[in-house]
DNA sequence: AGATAATGATTACAATCTGAAACGATTGTC
DNA sequence: GACAATCGTTTCAGATTGTAATCATTATCT
């Protein structure tokens, strides 16, 4: 009894394991949250980093930027856009000039409570048909399979596109003016 | 008591609700078998049509694209590489000669026993630590879900990258030369 | 202190990706 | 036979990506 023989299938079945399931449903579960996210003009990397944002304020571009899982230069546009929306702050580290303090405006708190509320919402659409019981099961199973795959609970997943791996990659290399960031 | 107050917790915490785990453990899923599929030089969309043309061989361009949910356009350069490296290949329809009909070949065939060879890892990779029988509830829990939302089992989840609404959308449009497909 | 290495923020830019529209060939319809 | 619909294809502009160059600062030597 020692082998079990799992893999073999009548040839044409779909296999639909529970590996599929988690890909298959995830994805579901990532898009339904980002086109509700939509309504509040956030993406879903947006709204992590308003909620990494209110965990712990006043941290560095660089930090975050690790955090999210993007590199720094992409971080740049990215909270760009969110500071001219009046949703985050930057502000001036006394001690090391060449960081900033990112903090969340009063404008980018209260944003935070309606994602609050669009987060519950799409939680109860996920597991809906399931009753309270078997919700907690199955956060409960999710939670130990996680935790056993070494996923940090609260890190965002970041959805990167799967590309194939091909002879010439790497971006472009040349001159760059650079930039200043703080002083002034 | 009809009202519940979730989404009520102390200010900084985490969710990690069942959803945000399934969005992360379908992200870390995916991730993972494109790993494994990495090794046999597919990307996972690669990996779906050679499974989609295992359980229904012969069809049309158009509604492998369709299943695959990527544009036609896309399809094109996606069938090329296929076919150029022999796992699939284009048969004339004889009936209607606007479309091909696409098939497996003998490699494609071979290559596709390595990927169910992977899946089947896959699967007992991501459900490493749960018991056969919490692992049979899991599925059963999830497949429930999957039911739920409305996802047929075996379509492809795509992992399209989660993108911000802009203004100015929309491809090019510009004149085109357009090409001919069959005939000779 | 002076020089040198390291770090945070930023920009420039090449390569790639993306999908809508134009297009030729064919088939279906009246 | 004219006209609309389809399939496969190519084109092409716009968006996206990540690496490297770069500036201002700060840390580390010596």
């Amino acid at each position: 009894m020692g082998m079990t023989n799992e893999g073999e299938r009548p040839p044409g079945r779909p296999p639909t394991g529970a590996a599929f399931l988690l890909a298959q449903l995830g994805a579901h579960a990532a898009e339904l949250f980002a086109e509700r996210l939509a309504e509040l003009h956030l993406t879903p990397p947006q709204g992590g980093l308003l909620r990494l944002l209110a965990d712990s304020p006043g941290r560095s571009q660089r930090e975050l930027a690790d955090d999210l899982g993007m590199p720094p230069s992409r971080f740049v546009a990215f909270a760009d856009e969110l500071e001219e929306r009046g949703l985050i702050e930057r502000r001036r580290n006394p001690a090391d000039r060449r960081l900033y303090a990112v903090h969340l405006t009063d404008e980018g708190v209260k944003l935070l409570a309606g994602l609050r509320k669009v987060g519950a919402e799409h939680e109860r659409r996920m597991t809906d048909g399931l009753s309270e019981q078997e919700r907690d099961q199955l956060t409960g199973l999710l939670r130990r399979l996680a935790d056993r795959q070494g996923l940090r609970p609260g890190v965002h997943p970041g959805f990167r596109t799967v590309r194939a791996e091909r002879p010439g990659r790497g971006g472009g290399r040349r001159k760059g003016r650079g930039a200043p960031p703080p002083v002034r």
